[in-house]
RNA sequence: GGGUCGGUGCCCGAGUGGUUAAAGGGGGCGGACUGUAAAUCCGCUGGCUCUGCCUACGUUGGUUCAAAUCCAACCCGGCCCA
């Protein structure tokens, strides 16, 4: 474990672990404060590769970090990894990832700023925006696209395959005898010069990104820079309490959801993951939450993490109907989100309507799951997949439920 | 490039001519229980407006009444050699 203590607490709170610790004059806590009293600005260097389209939860502990960097003065220096992206970080994949276009990545690109709140005032939005002094927004094809092979044989000549092989990710590939493939190792090289191309003070990262974050180090050493300094973030336990947070786990809870679905979501994840959500992702001060019980606490932190994203109101309201919907009280519940009928031709057989719906991704499913019990209109279950509907008003204002976790009002119009 | 082993459903992994939509496990989903947690137990887990039809065991073609299973070529990967 690392000593934190002698970090301001903003800094401090949450992060896993920050290097070096040793081997340079100035130590991690003497470069923020010295920062600070000289009035200097830190530039923190924070990566993403615009891959998927949603940034989730265990992304955002990250982005709220870069923004307690930009709100006590530093410069939150935004890499939008659009040529890195077409290459794939190996970083936590057990086989080699696909390669995504151009295009592709440009539009997730322009998804994710949106997300982080891109066009909203400050204290609406993940990151500040606002601050043109606070924050810098660079795409990496503007110094990796022309690199020329003698510029890439420099990066290459400054790692080894021993190095490389010692990386867990690739090491584990290779003695389970998965390929690699030789672009791989190029990856973490390109992304450290990204930290020469910007001249990072600091960067931002999962504990997965140590190596990469190293590898930066060694990079600016080498074009003769002050190396950065890592700050590593754990990695956000998903829903399930047990794998990372990650899309293809489907144990996320998007930054976007609705306040409903999110509260509904975070309100019921496993007891061993609370405190750890409670820290990464509000800012409740921890000692306060001794003693809680585990089912407050969910609740709590459901409510605090709602509230983060939606603002007080919404989060409350969720929270309400959340705990309506729950007891049954149907009629009491404002806001369900709706769906609409329109594109339904009557008479219609329930187990077709619910896939034609795309509640389930398939008609199959669908019925499976209406047989096994797990469909509920206005509270009633419905067994058989074949039950017809006859037109259109036999389900207006009506509420479907599947499973635990899915509600919808079908619109009147 | 040569030798050799291998490519099965979301993942792992059995199956080596028919009763196989494909054993078993994991994961996922649903139900019961509970604290909307965990543990446990039970059911489901290719698609299709579905008492039936269609697609599936790397790809293509072949043998056969019948192929994931046999044959050929090709593609991809591991290992050893170069």
């Amino acid at each position: 474990m690392v000593d934190k203590s002698a970090l301001p607490r903003w800094l401090s709170r949450g992060i896993e672990e920050y290097f070096p610790i040793k081997g340079t004059d100035e130590t991690f806590a003497k470069k923020i404060n010295d920062a600070k009293h000289n009035n200097r600005k830190l530039r923190v260097k924070f990566g993403i590769d615009p891959t998927g389209t949603d940034i989730h939860l265990g992304h955002s502990i990250l982005f709220k970090k870069l923004r307690a960097f930009q709100d006590n003065g530093h410069i939150a220096v935004l890499i939008i990894g659009d040529f890195t992206a077409q290459i794939g970080d190996p970083t936590g994949k057990s086989r080699t990832r696909l390669q995504l276009s151009e295009k592709q990545v440009k539009e997730n690109a322009k998804t994710y700023l949106t997300q982080l709140g891109m066009g909203k005032s400050p204290d609406e939005s993940i990151l500040d925006f606002d601050s043109k002094d606070k924050i810098e927004i660079r795409y990496n094809s503007e110094w990796l696209k022309g690199l020329n092979l003698n510029s890439i044989i420099e990066l290459m000549g400054s790692a080894t395959v021993s190095q490389m092989l010692s990386k867990e990710d690739f090491n584990k590939r290779y003695n389970t005898q998965v390929p690699i493939a030789l672009h791989e190792f190029l990856y973490p090289l390109l992304q450290g010069y990204d930290s020469v191309a910007v001249q990072s003070d600091i960067e931002l990262g999962g504990t997965d990104q140590k190596f990469n974050i190293a590898i930066g180090r060694d990079l600016q050493r080498h074009f003769k820079q002050q190396p950065q300094y890592g700050v590593l973030m754990p990695i956000l336990t998903g829903l399930d309490g047990i794998k990372k947070m990650s899309k293809s786990e489907f144990n996320t809870v998007g930054m976007r959801e609705d306040p409903l679905s999110m509260y509904s979501k975070l309100e019921k994840v496993p007891d061993n993951i609370i405190s750890t959500y409670f820290e990464l992702l509000t800012d409740i001060d921890l000692s306060d939450l001794k003693d809680a019980n585990p089912r407050e606490m969910q609740r709590r932190m459901a409510l605090e993490v709602t509230t983060l994203f939606h603002g007080a109101d919404e989060a409350l309201k969720a929270q309400s109907n959340c705990e309506k919907l729950f007891l049954g009280q149907k009629e009491k519940v404002g806001k369900i989100p709706e769906i609409s009928l329109e594109e339904i031709v009557f008479p219609v057989k329930i187990f077709y309507l619910l896939s034609a719906l795309k509640l389930f991704k398939s008609s199959s499913e669908s019925k499976r799951s209406i047989k096994g019990g797990g469909v509920k209109i206005d509270s009633q279950k419905v067994i058989n997949p074949d039950l017809i509907f006859e037109s259109k008003k036999d389900l207006e204002g009506k509420i479907v439920q599947i499973g635990k976790k899915v509600i919808k009002r079908f619109e009147k119009q």
